[in-house]
DNA sequence: TTCATTATGTGATAAATGTTACTGTGGATT
DNA sequence: AATCCACAGTAACATTTATCACATAATGAA
């Protein structure tokens, strides 16, 4: 376990680590799982070492509004931030990829902070990054139209995978960004008219 | 100085304060001046003792879409964010009324995180308040219409301002909410039906 | 007052998005 | 092969929002 943190997370300290595998706990999650929702009382931040997780806005009516991908060396921003006062989740988080998680009590997270710098910067690096990237999720849905947000959604996911081959159907991308999969349909077929995909089933290839 | 921030920011420790009344400089700003640019660097951390800002995003295309308020004893999550990194602005802030500001260089801003346990619980606070503050307006823009956003718009300046007597023409509503003039007329004609508001020139009454 | 300016109201129309309803297709199951 | 079912395509229509065009009203300046 040491060796693998200190390759996925390089900036920890030597005793940060430590103390991270003396204290943490390891859990594993297979795709499809759901390990945060709206509402859930949060008592650990989640670091994720391998795997691939989304995180939701979730709608009264059952939307489940697209946000951000975590992916391994990186942490769950809301896991912090409700953290620091055992706070209840504003966020749905879902596991898309067979994930590995470290799972640290809120009071070590805290605690860390003060003893640790790498931890602090961890966290503000966390807190930054995150914070620019739900403003750029404002940015989208205030200034955009769907046609713009698609494309957008389908770029965040092939650089989300490393690919262009993305396996997604409408109906799920309709969801994620709460509209119908009719629309979708729709703008797909123009952009595929346009070259700019190809369209098959379960399957969209970026061109 | 020192006797003003114990007021306003209570939970500030002695030696805060006195670490801020030594190193801090004092602004006044006067109402429709811009604090912040989007692409501009930062260098200070922003405390509100005084007056009222508003934060907006920036759209390319010259919109300015209106997320929060910051009010006295409260600081610009985004300034604590950039100043980490002394990273450009994300944001554009503006006076909206005439303001006291401290301001904190970024230095001191990382420096007092480790030394003053009111300043860490402060930023902390400060992060995630604005973070699901954020989260709400993507929830707004996410799943509502514009009848519903407009609503919330005028709920959360009626809360700002402490009174149900609103000084905003139909343009500036459209303007921060990413749409005409036209389109804001109409729904607010709609709520006065309802019995929601009365409408005049330069201003709308809460009912 | 008269004029100019800005704010507001409103109809007509266009464009984008949402909804309903139906068709077809590919793949899995039996 | 026959059946089932999730996925995809698309037409028709409803609704919401955007845009254009103008009328009217309130306010301040000359």
């Amino acid at each position: 376990m040491e060796e693998e943190i200190k390759k996925i997370f390089p900036n920890f300290s030597k005793e940060l680590i430590k103390e991270i595998v003396a204290n943490a706990i390891q859990q594993s999650s297979t795709s499809g799982d759901v390990l945060m929702r709206t509402g859930q009382y949060i008592n650990h931040t989640m670091l994720l070492t391998k795997g691939q997780i989304k995180i939701y806005r979730e709608g009264e009516n059952g939307g489940e509004f697209f946000m951000y991908y975590i992916q391994p060396g990186e942490a769950c921003a809301v896991s912090m931030i409700c953290a620091t006062k055992s706070q209840t989740s504003q966020i749905m988080a879902k596991v898309v990829e067979d994930a590995e998680l470290i799972m640290v009590p809120l009071a070590l997270m805290d605690k860390w902070m003060m003893e640790h710098r790498s931890w602090y910067e961890f966290v503000i690096f966390t807190y930054r990054t995150r914070f620019e990237e739900v403003l750029e999720v404002v940015d989208n849905i205030a200034f955009r139209a769907m046609d713009e947000r698609l494309e957008f959604y389908l770029k965040r996911h092939a650089e989300a995978c490393g690919c262009k081959d993305l396996k997604l159907s409408h109906q799920e991308i309709a969801t994620e960004l709460n509209t119908s999969r009719e629309v979708i349909s729709r703008l797909l077929k123009k952009m595929e008219q346009r070259g700019l995909v190809s369209l098959h089933r379960n399957h969209i290839a970026l061109l």
